[in-house]
DNA sequence: GTATCTGCAAAACATTTGCCCTTTG
DNA sequence: CAAAGGGCAAATGTTTTGCAGATAC
């Protein structure tokens, strides 16, 4: 791996991945920046965030969107996921329960387990409140 | 939803993700069907794996690589990706487990949950044997 | 000074779609 | 024969990449 140096733009990527937003895209980061990088382009956030990945400072969640989402590392944590509004939201991690989690692999698989990721599928509490009184099964 | 007819391509497709493999890609059941149904196209292939999805018959798995893999929906597991040669292994799920899972979300969220799934990555047992002695920690 | 970073545009890639003909029921 | 499926090719959308100039160290 190159030796990585510091770059602006990338110092301003990590600052909206840890500050502004807990899950954000490549397109949205690039919007943010837009004003204060006008000569920005996509392709550079997403080498950015290709770069901060492979550092261990974000995390990419290719969720069953047609986008990837990324966020910054932080604690452990798992995620919901709404299926209509695509909404991502945290769900802390009993630590207890992920001790079990990882005894699943460890023992005699042979394999060696590098993180666990657990999501959680639905509708969320405002797509339920959306739907029509009729539709009360979404 | 329209109202879905049969169809030899169909038929074969469903009949690949429940006996020949467990885990297949769009392009794998077009290469296996080429011979079969000279004139077949990819396109036909995504539409019937999303058919199949939409139908509750196949389940669609966005892991991170650059492609979707496709399995036939059976009883509920986990999965062990590889992130070196991306094979994918399944987990069993231990019942209290997974209750367990489930009641993180159900209580005070007001979310609908449909589903949970894990994902356990990491370096596969073949994987690491090809690595070389000094590189263990891989 | 030289390796890395950037902008730009083009390429790559998986997936979807439109059109028109074929098949199913 | 009306509606759904298939083939083909073009379109779509996201992500990556090659190149020439700018920047960091």
């Amino acid at each position: 791996m190159a030796k990585v140096r510091k770059s602006k733009q990338r110092d301003r990527i990590r600052e909206l991945l840890e500050r502004e937003r807990i899950h954000v895209t490549a397109s949205w980061v690039y919007d943010q920046l837009r004003e204060e990088f006008p000569t920005l382009s996509l392709g550079n956030v997403y080498r950015n965030l290709n770069i901060l990945v492979r550092q261990g400072e974000a995390n990419r969640l290719p969720f069953g969107s047609t986008f990837d989402v990324y966020e910054a590392v932080r604690k452990p944590h798992y995620h919901f996921v709404c299926e209509r509004c695509g909404a991502i939201e945290d769900v802390a991690v009993p630590g207890s329960l992920q001790a079990q989690l990882d005894s699943l692999l460890d023992d005699s698989s042979g394999h060696r387990l590098l993180r666990t990721t657990v999501e959680f599928h639905g509708i969320c509490q405002a797509c339920r409140k959306k739907a029509t009184p009729s539709s009360e099964d979404q």
